[in-house]
DNA sequence: CAGTATCCTTCCAGATACTG
DNA sequence: CAGTATCTGGAAGGATACTG
């Protein structure tokens, strides 16, 4: 018999919360998972610092809660891990967690690691739904890696790949450059001008994409 | 020298939140910060399992990092700990993160134990924004502790303590009754056929209310 | 590739005793 | 009242080796 986990004992909509998701980790497995599903190798690289073994642990563990599932890849022997629609449910308080924690970085510390998809997170984080114009995508590329941002019918979306239509503008730039803009850190104009940051597309796409990020402040 | 804090080292603003509030208990105690300054016993009394040890470790580095500080109560040696303005922008994340958690609630375990304040935070986290209606406020008294909301411009608050003005219902419930009412567990009018859940108004009011909770699916 | 198994370290729960 | 200090068993976390 599996040994019961610790868990509060509180009948209280945080504590269960935590009780599922609040374990060292989890959050940040979820956060991947978020950006789309993953194979196990892929989490284990993007998340330098795990154990094989605690990963595995967790995945078990979000896996019996529902919150996430593995599917078979068609045509390969490869799984992914990819979230539920209860996992799914989690975007909103891992953004907002985002954006709470963005208001509090400083300058990373040396040893301290990027990756693309946290820029993404950023993005995503940093959108003011309620400023969202007209039907439009804006494509992001950080690193190595593509992103879009789709406003649709006053919805705001970002999905990893390319966009998936005309896009009004296509922002390049790298990971670290991206997060710091998002902490506040760094100006996008000084960015710009440094050539970190180099935005292509039509200067009314350009502003609304600026307002749509909360960069016109 | 004080032995550096365990973190994940990723530029990133999820990461950045949980090296901060991603420890065992500390958005526990986060949660009833944000219902008011409280003092230390309090809080030791409100989060049982807690070890005195563990509190004061994470108050102490809760205060470092200027999420709370401490403040006199005037005309007495007590002291509160209270939320700074960093901390207090903490509420999105946890009524997040208490949305999702709600959803999960099942009926509670034997030896689980419920609190008004976690009550109130049910409250705050039901509550649909764009649900507001016209200038009012509702009186909620739940076990021993009364919290009330207010609507003011379209804006929704839940405070503790008694409405500041006429209030246009006052509901009278056990914390049990209201979470599970919360977590969908529990219909609103089974409880008031039971007894669990006085409502005393104008009946307007309560279909506003009702509304603004989203009790009317 | 996708995990188990192992070993070791660190953290946490709970109790209790003590201080200003 | 508001903590600090100390101790202990047990659980969780981390590093690495190994397997189907």
């Amino acid at each position: 018999m599996k040994h019961q986990r610790r868990n509060y004992g509180q009948y209280c909509g945080l504590a269960a919360s935590l009780d599922l998701i609040g374990e060292r980790w989890t959050l940040l497995i979820i956060r991947e998972l978020l950006a789309g599903p993953c194979r196990y190798n892929v989490l284990l690289a993007n998340l330098p610092g795990i154990g094989t073994n605690l990963l595995a642990d967790r995945l078990k563990f979000l896996t019996e809660c529902g919150i996430i599932r593995q599917r078979a890849r068609e045509g390969s022997k490869l799984r992914d891990y990819e979230l539920t629609e209860q996992g799914e449910g989690l975007r909103e308080a891992v953004l907002a967690l985002a954006r709470w924690g963005l208001g509090t970085l400083e300058q990373p510390a040396p040893g301290d690691i990027v990756r693309p998809r946290w820029a993404a997170l950023a993005i995503e984080a940093m959108i003011d739904p309620s400023a969202a114009g007209p039907d439009e995508q804006y494509e992001f590329r950080i690193d190595d890696e593509v992103f879009h941002v789709s406003v649709l019918d006053g919805q705001v979306t970002v999905a990893q790949g390319k966009a998936t239509t005309e896009h009004a503008l296509t922002l390049t730039t790298d990971s670290l450059t991206f997060v710091k803009i998002g902490a506040g850190l760094l100006n996008p104009l000084e960015a710009t001008l440094t050539n970190h940051l180099v935005i292509d597309g039509d200067e009314d796409a350009i502003v609304r994409c600026s307002r749509l990020l909360g960069l016109m402040a």
